[in-house]
Parts: structure tokens; C-alpha cells; sequence
RNA sequence: GGGCGAAUAGCUCAGCGGAAGAGCGUCGCCUUUACACGGCGGUGGUCGCAGGUUCGAACCCUGCUUCGCCUACCA
């Protein structure tokens, strides 16, 4: 016997949501053991940001991550998610030389870089866990024992085991090449850091004289002050109006130099540089500050002139009348110069495309500088190879051109950076004959070579390439431990398309090259979370919404005040406003597992419109669960648990037979839930799976299967005298705490909170285990389909909606038990009818009869055609409004027409019953009967209403 | 410029070759002993446009239009 205890008419999930994630990790749930002999499953979080806070994108990945986790691990594979953060080296130093500006008016130079180092990881310990705790909340299920961090000691040592192999395989080089710079920052930043916008412009038309004093020649720039570096002007070798010039020499205007006119050929995208047909035909070139004129300048032999220097000033070989302007500056006095000396001519508006550093948001200067490389093109061939041969798949598929394209082109990739925070370069450099030392460990004397002194290279790695070895290195690669056997490759990785170029490609690089095997079978890709007009979300635009505010709610005064704390850049008015229109009402709070749900339900196609709305949907939903539990909880007093388990559920056919239509009903459609369930889960369908047990749970549990227990539950005294009835009140109560329960074991791991708390609540058998969480995933048996109940409880469901339909459409009171007639053709359904009436009755609040469809026709009285053999009526005397009827039925019955039409056509069609599929032919017969009948009825309906008039 | 995707009910989206669906909204009715974060019922669609393939097209193909998102070193 157990007691039931009464739930709280509404879930509140402040309450529940503490209690259960400390019992989960005190009980070591979300340890996965790597000696377990049971097959592992394994996935390894994107590690976020130590800078960041939980954000919607982090919560829906680690949602989909949780839901694979959990659902992996009630089936019994040994389960690890390794959770962890990611220094993000550029973005702690915008963050601390901020704050370091504002406080002190000091740089990061002004501090050296031991007292910065020292800040950044006094920064990190203070603030670098937030994101952690946040995970927490939300439930996730993540290894919390096995948590890294990008820049600990295994990390660090994993980074400069890499970058030695590398080195060492000829992989890693440095090299002079052009780069990105940003000079805010005062380091490089990868392609892929760079926005490019089209911003307005102009194209100046720049005139340079030949310097034998026969003319001009005209070359066009958008950037006219990097002609103070020109060194050359290019024109197509077949462009015949320059063939009399090359090897010719112009005077450069505002300097002192003479360049040479030389004959270039390049492709870029398929198209000759330069390029006859684009304006004067001819380049201006300027090696150091522009890749193509790079490239031109090592076609031909030029020499490269560097005249921007690291701050993004001009430096000598540039006239000393512009040295130390800044570009901008720079620009103008060029333009007015060139200007003065008649060697300025059209200047027209024009679209520039312009590269910005996404850190600091200043234009990014191309610059040639001595950096250190990867070599990708090998890398990438075998992460090619890899995805052609499926070891690794995209889901969804399409992703693949992104990953292939981007791959198939790849360029060496840039890693050092001349930043502090990150993993620093084991390069040494001696100081007399310039060897360099690429080793695991410093150096302990001097050069080999020379003896000169080592001085280590003062850069650091780009932060993903710690990330790149991410999967395995927090599997404590290099060494070769039993969990990076257990549990590498991973099974899957979940992450948004976005960092497709960042992450993946390189992890798919670095995993074949170190492990020989690809670090993920499956790729899982995500949709975008935006607002609700599709807007990505951004703090400057005011339409953020923050995963914990919609977990525990927020007013709308905390969120307008939190503009002022936090101090958004951008117009904080504008910011409010939008915060305003977007949540008005502030947002109620909703609890971790309706936004878990929602962000699951909604998880299809290529992006998610969310909105406050949308989330409350799914807090009504788990609501209602909570009072279908509620319900039953307050329905299950004197209900055995173990005596149900051996009289129905594990005794087969026999015990089954004991069971009532509705409860053979309910266990098979359950089946067929759990079937779709597992099945979505599989082939990552997320969306899919959610909406399984939605309308399970809404449209079949809720509104049918506990409406029709009721009668059954809610006895009195009566039973002591009536063992049958004691007994079926018995069977009702098994069905619907096993259904129940079943249904909860499904819905885990979108829902862990709220199915944990009523499962624990819920009477059960006593061998199950202690948690939810550890229960077995619901497996669909077959065995429990049953055609014969899901037909009869069809045309129960039929009857008892049109007799609703006929009291709402005359607003006949509920309370008003008005007599219904059901009419039907054949004594199989008649029996049928008869035996589910009282069922009818209580699920469409009637009195009903049986009788025949051929009887004589009722005045006053509105009628339904439910199906071919079936029709009620329902005796309205004075309620019913004859007009409003006769529409309705004539309504009905021109869809009914419009049917019989479109199937006769079919059918009188000789090429249709030739050609179509088996079966289709058939079907088509029947269902032409079905409607042709259905029409008949309703004919004779208005015909009847006629007469009564 | 190159690539990818999308257009289905007022809104957000499923469906992807043989009967137009869901959620939200909207409109009625209902404090019925699980739930008003609720129940019951209704309304609402030439499936962007134009061709083609097919016995049959929202679904496959072609073109167009309109929106998104990546990506890019045209001076």
C-alpha cells in the first residue's frame, strides 16, 4: 500500500528544481565509469566562453546534448558528456584591458605581462565558473567530475605536444605572409574573426606621369594613401592600350621614387588581375598592405614598401610630412595633395567592402608579417576523406557542402597571436645565430649551435587550437588512459552551424592526424535562435532573452535596470524600448523544463523564432502533467503496485484480457508513442520526438483515457460490496499509474525536473531504482498494438465528438443531459454501440439511446452524420433555429460533393485505373462509397428539417 | 560576385507523389470534484507566380518573384 500525497494545484518549479539536480550529482548519476564493460556513449560540450554567460544558443545545444544523454543512458550505455570552458584569449583581453582603461588609463603594456596574467586568472577564478553554475540550473546532465578548462596543466601540455609534433612533421612553420591586423588589439586575428561590410566609399582616379614625359597613366584606388608604398603599376599582359608601356616607369606622385609599369597576370575567382575591363585597366600596386598587390609583387619580383605601421600609422619610406597620421588622416591629406598637384581625377561615390575586427571593431590593416602557420591543405585531405567515406555524417545533411567547401579551400592557418592569455609558443629563438628551438619542455642552457642565449617567442596560440585537440585532450591525450580508449571518438557532436569553421573542421583535423580516427561520428548542427521577428539576438538591440530569466522569471524593471548595470553599447533608450515592446509584462517565470521542451519542440528547420509566448505554451504543458498527475496521485489509494504487476503486466495475453477497451487503448497507443519516440530520437528528430509525447499526453492521456477511468475510480463504499467492481477499480488504477509512468520514463530527458519529482511521488513496484534517471528507456513492444481496441475506441471518439458538436453549436448547457438518439445501419455496430453507451454518454455529458438509422425522422430535432453507418440526433423541440441548420447540413453537404466529384473524376479516368499503384484503385472505391452515403444522410437530414418546418 | 536555403491558415511551422495538418491567435459556450497555466466546439488555406513531368503534384523538374543566411582580396 502507498500513500498518496497531494500535489499543489499548479507546478511550481522553483520549488522542485533544487532538490532534485543535488540528489542526481550526489548520487554520482552523471559519473560514467570509463572500466565499465557496457558500451560507451559519449559526447563532449563545446566548451563555452569563461568570459560568457549562458546564453540561448549554449542552452538549446546543451538541451538537444542533455536529452541525447539522458536518453542514452536509461538505455543503458555507459553515458559520458564532458563538460568544460575555453579561455577565449582574445576576448578576456578586450575585457580586462577595458576595464583597465577605465580604471587605471593603463594598457596591457603599461601593466607587463606577469601582472597581467595575474589579473587575467584572478578574472578567471572570480567569473570564469558563472557559466558552470548556470549549466547546473538548467539540469544538464554533464560529468561534472571530469570538468576541464582549455588552460590547465593537461590542456597545456596536450597544446605543446601538438604544436612539437607538428613542427617536428613539418606541419607547423613560420613564415613572412600577409595577415590580419588589428591594431585596437595589437595582434593578428584569423579570417574568420573578420567581418567584412560593404561600406560607403569612394574610388579615386589617381593620375601617375610617365616619367619620360609622354603622358599618364591612370590607376583607380579606394585606399589612396597606401600609394605612398606603391611600388609598381600593373597592367594585363594582352591589354594592348598599356603594350607600349611595360617595362616603362611612371614618377610617383608625393614621393621622390620612380615605379615601374610591369605586365602581371593573376587569376582571382576565375577572373584575370588586373582586369582589362575594369576601369583604366591598370593597378596600382602596393605589396605590403594589400594581398593581390602581395601576390603581383612575387609574380614579378617587386620590393614591398611598408609604410603602415602596428598602431595603424603611417611610417617612413612615407614622406615625412605624413609619418605617424593615422590612415584615416593620412587619406585626406593625400586626397588634397594629389589634388593640389593635378594628379587627381574622378572621384565617384562607391560601395567598399571593408574588413573589421568582430574583438575591437576597427578596420582590420592586411599586413606582411613573420607569423607562425599550419599547414592545412594536408590536415584538410584527410578530414575530406573522412566525411566522403561517412565515418563522420551531418545532420542535418546539407551542412556538408558548408564543411567541404570551406575545406577544399582551406588556407594555411595563422596560430600565433601577440596576445598573453593562451597557450605561449615552446619556440626559442638564440639571440646570436637566430636557430630556433621548438621543444616540450625550456631549454636549460644555451644555443646548441652557437651559445647564444634562447629567448622564448613572446607570442601565444590562436585559442582554437587548444580547441582542436579539445576532444581528446580532456581525455587526457597525450598519455594513452583508459578513458580515451572508452570513450573516443565521440558519438556525437552538437553544435550551431555557425562555428562549422572554427570547431568542427578543426577538430575533424587534429583528431584523424593525432588519434587516427575522426573525433565524432555524427555532427549534429542546430538551429539559430532569434527573436520572434527573426532577428538575431543582441544585447545592442534589446531583444536578448536570457535563458534564466525565462527559468525564474523576471520583471520588466529588472530588465530595463539591467541596460544601466551591464551598459550595452548602443543607443540604452532605443535598448529599452525594445525591451519594453518584447516583454511588456515582464517575463513569468516558467521553469527549466518548459524551456528545455520548447527549445526541443521548436528545434526545426533552420531557426527558432522565440518569444515569451512561445515558452509558456510548454510551461502550460508540463502544468497539465502536473495535474494529470495530480489527478492520479489523488485516484490511487489502495492501489498494490505489485499485485498489478503480476495479474496484468507480466502475465501476458491472459492478463491483458482482464483489461477494458479504454485500457487496452491507452497501452497501445502508448506503445506507438514510445515507438515514434525512440525512432525521432535516433535520426536526431528532436522536434519530432517532442511532439509524440505532447499529444500523447494532451490528446490521448488527458482527454480520453483519465475522462473515461473516472467512472471506475470514483467509487465509494459501493465496492466493499462489489469485488468486481473493486477489482476492475484496481486494473483502471494499474493502467493509469503504469501509463503514467511510462509516460514520464519517455519525457526525462526533456523534462528531467518535473518527471523526476512526480515519478518519485507516483506508487510503483519496488524493484525500480531510486531515480528516474536511471530507470530504462521506454522500448516500444508490439505486442501491446491492439487494432481491434484503437477501432473501437475510434467510433467512441466519433459519436462522442459529434454529439458535442451538435450541443455546442445549440449552447446546450452542460448541465443539461439532453437525450440522444444513435442511429445505426447494422447490428455489428449496434452491439458495438451498446456495449461503449455508457462511455458515450459521459464523454459527450448525454443521455443516449440506440436505435435505427432507418426510423422515423424526429421533429425538431439537429442531426450529425458521423460515418457511413452512424448517425445521432439530437431532439431540440423549441432550442433548435431550423435556417442555422439547414446551412450547416448544406454546408456539409457541398464538402461532401465536392469529394464524390474529385473521386469520381479519378475513377472515370481508364489511365488512373491502369496506371496507379495496387490498392490505391480500391481505396478510392470506398472511400467514394463512404462519401456518397455520408451524403445520402444528409440529404435526408435537410429533407426531415423541411418537413418539420 | 559565389554558395546555400525558405515561400502552406492571421502568426510560427509540420507534411515532401495518391483524402490540406499542428501549436498559438481569433470567435462562441462552460467556475463539470486533475488542471482557467483549464475544458468543449467553431472559424480560417487556388499550399509565392508561370510552365513542365505524371493516371495523379503542396510534394519531382525548369524559369521567375520575394525574403533569409553563409561566403568573398575586383583595384
Amino acid at each position: 500500500m502507498t500513500t498518496t500525497t497531494a500535489l499543489s494545484k499548479q507546478y511550481d518549479p522553483s520549488e522542485v528544481e533544487p532538490r532534485w539536480f543535488r540528489f542526481w550529482n550526489e548520487n554520482g548519476f552523471f559519473h560514467a565509469d570509463e572500466t565499465s564493460p557496457t558500451v560507451p556513449y559519449s559526447i563532449t560540450l563545446p566548451p563555452p566562453n569563461v568570459t560568457g554567460s549562458l546564453h540561448m544558443g549554449h542552452a538549446l545545444g546543451s538541451t538537444l546534448q542533455d536529452i541525447l544523454i539522458r536518453w542514452k543512458r536509461m538505455q543503458g550505455f555507459n553515458a559520458m558528456w564532458m563538460p568544460g570552458t575555453d579561455h577565449a584569449s582574445i576576448a578576456v583581453h578586450v575585457l580586462i584591458e577595458k576595464d583597465l582603461k577605465r580604471r587605471e588609463n593603463k594598457t596591457r603594456f603599461d601593466l607587463g605581462r606577469d601582472e597581467f596574467m595575474k589579473r587575467a586568472w584572478a578574472w578567471k577564478e572570480r567569473s570564469g565558473n558563472r557559466i558552470i553554475e548556470q549549466e547546473k540550473l538548467m539540469g544538464f546532465s554533464l560529468d561534472w567530475a571530469r570538468e576541464r578548462f582549455t588552460m590547465d596543466e593537461k590542456s597545456n601540455r596536450a597544446v605543446q605536444e601538438a604544436f612539437v609534433r607538428l613542427h617536428e612533421e613539418g606541419l607547423i612553420f613560420r613564415a613572412k605572409r600577409m595577415i590580419n591586423w588589428d591594431y585596437a588589439s595589437q595582434t593578428v586575428v584569423s579570417d574568420l574573426e573578420v567581418d567584412t561590410v560593404e561600406e560607403n566609399g569612394s574610388l579615386w582616379e589617381l593620375k601617375y606621369p610617365l616619367a619620360d614625359g609622354s603622358g599618364e597613366i591612370i590607376v583607380a584606388t579606394t585606399r589612396p594613401e597606401t600609394m605612398l608604398g606603391d611600388t609598381a603599376v600593373a597592367v594585363h599582359p594582352s591589354d594592348e592600350r598599356y603594350k607600349h608601356l611595360h617595362g616603362k616607369e611612371v614618377l610617383l606622385p608625393l614621393t621622390d621614387r620612380r615605379i615601374p609599369i610591369v605586365a602581371v597576370e593573376l587569376i582571382r575567382d576565375g577572373k584575370p588581375w588586373p582586369d582589362p575591363a575594369f576601369g583604366s585597366g591598370a593597378v596600382k600596386v602596393t605589396p605590403a598592405h594589400d594581398p593581390n598587390d602581395y601576390d603581383a609583387s612575387q609574380a614579378v619580383g617587386l620590393p614591398i614598401l611598408q609604410v603602415i605601421d602596428k598602431d595603424g600609422k603611417l611610417m617612413a619610406p612615407a614622406p615625412a610630412k605624413y609619418v605617424g597620421m593615422s590612415v584615416d588622416d593620412a587619406r585626406k591629406a593625400v586626397v588634397e595633395d594629389l589634388e593640389a598637384g593635378g594628379f587627381l581625377g574622378v572621384v565617384k561615390p562607391y560601395k567598399v567592402p571593408r574588413g573589421r575586427s568582430q574583438r575591437s571593431g576597427v578596420v582590420i590593416e592586411p599586413m606582411l608579417m613573420e607569423q607562425w602557420f599550419v599547414k592545412a591543405a594536408p590536415l584538410a585531405e584527410k578530414a575530406i576523406a573522412a566525411v566522403e567515406a561517412g565515418k563522420t555524417k551531418f545532420v542535418p545533411e546539407l551542412h556538408v557542402k558548408t564543411f567541404m567547401h570551406w575545406m577544399t579551400n582551406i588556407q594555411d592557418w595563422c596560430i600565433s597571436r601577440q596576445l598573453w592569455w593562451g597557450h605561449r609558443i615552446p619556440a626559442w629563438y638564440c639571440q646570436g645565430c637566430q636557430d630556433i628551438v621548438v621543444a616540450r619542455a625550456a631549454p636549460t642552457g644555451p644555443c646548441g649551435k652557437c651559445g647564444g642565449a634562447l629567448v622564448q617567442d613572446e607570442d601565444i596560440l590562436d585559442t582554437w587550437f587548444s580547441s582542436a585537440l579539445w576532444p581528446f585532450s580532456t581525455l587526457g591525450w597525450p598519455d594513452k588512459p583508459r578513458e580515451l580508449n572508452t570513450f573516443y571518438p565521440n558519438n556525437v557532436l552538437v553544435t550551431g552551424p555557425d562555428i562549422i569553421f572554427f570547431w568542427v573542421a578543426r577538430m575533424m583535423m587534429f583528431g584523424l592526424h593525432f588519434m587516427g580516427k575522426v573525433p565524432f561520428r555524427t555532427v549534429y548542427l542546430t538551429a539559430i535562435v532569434t527573436d520572434e521577428d527573426g532577428k538575431k539576438m543582441s544585447k545592442t538591440k534589446g531583444n536578448v532573452i536570457d535563458p534564466l530569466d525565462v527559468v525564474y522569471g523576471a520583471t520588466l524593471e529588472t530588465l530595463l535596470q539591467r541596460v544601466d548595470v551591464e551598459k550595452p553599447p548602443g543607443d540604452h533608450d532605443s535598448i529599452k524600448k525594445a525591451i519594453r515592446k518584447s516583454f511588456g509584462k515582464g517575463i513569468p517565470p516558467m521553469g527549466s523544463d518548459a524551456l528545455r521542451f520548447a527549445l526541443a519542440i521548436l528545434n526545426n528547420g533552420s531557426h527558432i523564432r522565440l518569444s515569451v509566448e512561445r515558452v509558456e505554451t510548454y510551461r502550460n504543458f508540463i502544468n497539465k502533467l502536473w495535474n494529470a498527475s495530480r489527478f492520479a496521485l489523488m485516484n490511487l489509494d489502495g492501489y498494490d503496485p505489485e499485485r498489478f504487476e503480476s495479474q496484468v503486466a507480466s502475465s501476458g495475453v491472459a492478463g491483458r484480457a482482464s483489461l477494458g477497451m479504454p485500457e487496452r487503448w491507452i497501452l497501445s497507443r502508448l506503445q506507438a508513442a514510445c515507438a515514434e519516440v525512440d525512432a525521432a530520437l535516433e535520426a536526431f528528430q528532436f522536434s519530432k520526438a517532442a511532439n509524440a509525447i505532447y499529444h500523447f499526453i494532451y490528446d490521448e492521456l488527458c482527454d480520453w483515457y483519465i475522462e473515461l477511468a473516472k467512472p471506475h475510480l470514483y467509487q465509494g463504499p459501493e465496492l466493499e460490496q462489489d469485488p468486481a467492481k473493486a477489482n476492475r477499480r484496481h486494473v483502471v488504477q494499474g493502467v493509469l499509474a503504469s501509463a503514467l509512468e511510462t509516460t514520464l520514463r519517455l519525457l526525462h530527458p526533456f523534462a528531467p525536473y518535473v518527471t523526476e519529482e512526480i515519478w518519485q511521488k507516483l506508487p510503483k513496484p519496488p524493484q525500480l531504482p531510486g531515480s528516474l534517471m536511471i530507470t530504462v528507456f521506454p522500448r516500444a513492444d508490439a505486442s501491446w498494438v491492439d487494432a481491434g481496441a484503437e477501432a473501437e475506441m475510434q467510433l467512441v471518439q466519433n459519436i462522442a465528438v459529434s454529439c458535442r458538436m451538435l450541443r455546442a453549436t445549440y449552447n446546450v448547457p452542460p448541465t443539461q443531459r439532453i437525450e440522444v438518439e444513435i442511429r445505426v445501419a447494422s447490428d455489428a455496430v449496434r452491439a458495438q454501440v451498446e456495449k461503449y453507451l455508457e462511455m458515450i454518454e459521459r464523454a459527450a455529458k448525454i443521455h443516449a439511446k440506440v436505435g435505427d438509422r432507418g426510423g422515423a425522422p424526429l421533429p425538431g430535432a439537429a442531426k450529425a452524420v458521423v460515418s457511413a453507418e452512424v448517425e445521432v440526433v439530437m431532439p431540440l423541440g423549441g432550442l433548435i433555429d431550423v435556417g442555422a441548420e439547414k446551412a450547416r447540413i448544406k454546408k456539409d453537404i457541398a464538402k461532401a460533393e465536392k469529394e464524390i466529384a474529385t473521386i469520381e473524376k479519378k475513377l472515370e479516368n481508364p489511365d488512373f485505373i491502369a496506371k496507379a499503384k495496387e490498392g490505391v484503385v480500391d481505396e478510392q472505391r470506398t472511400r467514394l462509397t463512404d462519401e456518397q452515403t455520408r451524403r445520402q444522410r444528409l440529404v435526408d437530414a435537410l429533407e426531415t428539417l423541411g418537413a418539420a418546418q
